[in-house]
RNA sequence: GUGGGUGUAGCUCAGUGGUAGAGCGCCGGACUGUGGCUCCGGAAGUCGCGGGUUCGAACCCCGUCAUCCACCCCA
């Protein structure tokens, strides 16, 4: 086996056909969702300046970025200069720092591209990811975030997705309820990735870890009184009582839940005061959506305003939202939820060629049928028919034409429908409306999967999925 | 980065020290202008790679790479 050679690098993918179809069809979803609230399309190059980077993400992100060698007089010395984008938000705040004159005053945006992160990969996890980003710049107004959170619903929803949280709570909320439990500034990190486990280790595991970790017992199970599943905006305020900035960014939560009742979203939002996100970026609001049956996240976001001035010195609020579409892809893909005509055959046609003599004409009558709206392909080789019926039933294309010496010479064409065995021969001027005719119903022929509509349908209840 | 599992034909896997197997797929034929069903035949693997133990290794040992799962972290 030579597979070993012609695998792709670690982490990166091959798309296949399928895959691409797949994918193309939910980046058409998301982008047009996207652009029904007035999002703009942008792109930027995979690479970036390494100090664009660097310093942007936080310790571990850090780590995380993938290094590239610039040819040149860097080669010998092994000095890293340029790197893979980590994400699309600080790309993001290059371009706004460096066009800010050009751009709109609340520069809304959208980009769908890949991004590349010096991971292990694992299920849902990859070394090469798609993205797919709304921001919006220059507002400091919690409508921005009703919106991002309105838009990233609308996206899941037209996917077929019905259960989904989005998880919202705020920097500033975060560090004082930490504060107030008693728990150090510089263990506020490691007490969050204990309080996280909180579903998945229960309140004695997370106190136990808590305690390991070096936080005292009496701060550990004051952590544990606040951080609790189901716990109120109006609960938080009373441990913040006193605390300024904290009682503010609980502020803004309360304003974003206001404001999305009037939106898709609102169904969604759930207060988590035990949200962190690890981007350091973030100055404000952070979101997360979870699904019953991934254990990561399907995206997340957050509020940045203090990310473009690290570029251009002048500080501009900014707020985001990120889908990450190989999630999307490997819970749709689990549950069943791309319509059928994403499967969708190549070609409606398969011309078959006869034998050597009648080519000319097999090329000239797939002339005809493209230029009549049809996807035809042409046999390349004059085998055996069977041969050439076997091959577009095995690629699912619904009819084939075949024109022998007998059609030539009566001016006809043979049209056969692979799904139903019928064959007629017709002349050829009436070939193409014969198989227009018939083409929807027989376009599904290989179709396989639940369409948007039953995923939905079916979806709702978390934990029933095959 | 830590721990565990798995690497055998294109795919899914069986084979626990004595000459390498099945199902599916593929190719050919029965069916020389027609796929799907059936039957017959065929091709195909230096058993991930390197070393070791043994008369003999797919099998045991060591290493290495890949992959999967859990942890960590994340989209």
């Amino acid at each position: 086996m030579a597979s070993q050679q012609t695998r792709p690098a670690r982490g990166m993918r091959d798309f296949l056909p399928e895959d691409v179809r797949r994918r193309d069809y939910v980046i058409g979803v998301v982008a047009a969702v996207y652009q029904r609230y007035g999002f703009e399309p942008l792109e930027t190059p995979a690479l970036e300046n390494i100090e664009t980077l660097t310093g942007k993400y936080g310790e571990e992100g850090n780590k995380l970025i993938f290094k590239v060698l610039r040819r040149g007089e860097h080669e010998s010395s092994g000095e890293t200069d340029l790197a893979l984008r980590y994400d699309l938000t600080v790309p993001l705040a290059r371009v706004v720092a460096e066009y800010r004159g050009k751009l709109p005053r609340f520069f809304k945006r959208y980009q769908i591209q890949a991004v590349w992160r010096a991971d292990r990969p694992a299920r849902g996890r990859f070394r090469e990811f798609y993205q797919c980003d709304v921001d919006a710049i220059g507002s400091k107004s919690m409508v921005v975030e009703a919106e991002l959170c309105a838009a990233v619903s609308d996206v899941l929803l037209a996917l077929g997705f019905a259960a989904f949280d989005i998880k919202v709570n705020h920097r500033a909320v975060l560090t004082g309820l930490l504060s107030a439990t008693g728990i150090p500034l510089p263990f506020h990190g490691t007490a969050l990735v204990a309080i996280d486990k909180l579903d998945k280790i229960g309140r004695d595991g997370v106190r136990r870890e808590l305690v390991e970790r070096g936080i005292g017992e009496p701060a550990a199970d004051a952590a544990l009184d606040i951080f609790k599943d189901g716990v109120t905006i109006e609960q938080v305020r009373g441990a913040l009582t006193g605390r300024v900035e904290a009682l503010a960014g609980l502020d803004d939560v309360r304003q974003i839940f206001e404001l999305s009742q009037a939106t898709a979203a609102g169904a969604h939002l759930r207060f988590d005061p035990s949200l962190a996100r690890g981007l350091s970026y973030y100055t404000g609001a952070i979101m997360e959506i979870a699904v019953a049956d991934l254990p990561g996240s399907l995206g997340g976001g957050g509020r940045y305003d203090g990310l473009i001035g690290m570029f251009s010195g002048e500080d501009v609020p900014a707020c985001g939202f990120s889908l990450g579409l190989e999630r999307i892809l490997v819970v749709m893909a689990e549950r069943g939820m791309f319509p059928a005509d994403v499967q969708k055959p190549s070609a409606d046609v398969l011309v078959a060629l006869f034998d050597e003599q009648t080519v000319t004409g097999a090329l000239r009558l797939a002339g005809e049928l493209r230029a009549a709206g049809l996807r035809v392909e042409v046999y390349p080789e004059p085998d055996k028919l069977g041969k050439q019926m076997k091959y577009a039933a095995g690629k699912g294309i619904p009819f084939a034409a075949i024109l022998g010496g007998d059609e030539i010479a009566a001016g006809q064409v043979t049209i056969k429908n692979l799904g139903t065995g019928e064959q007629v021969t017709l002349d050829r001027a009436a070939a193409a409306s014969h198989v227009l005719e018939r083409r929807a119903p027989s376009a599904r022929l290989r179709a396989s999967g639940a369409s948007a509509r039953q995923a939905e349908s079916r979806a709702p209840s978390p934990g029933e999925e095959p």
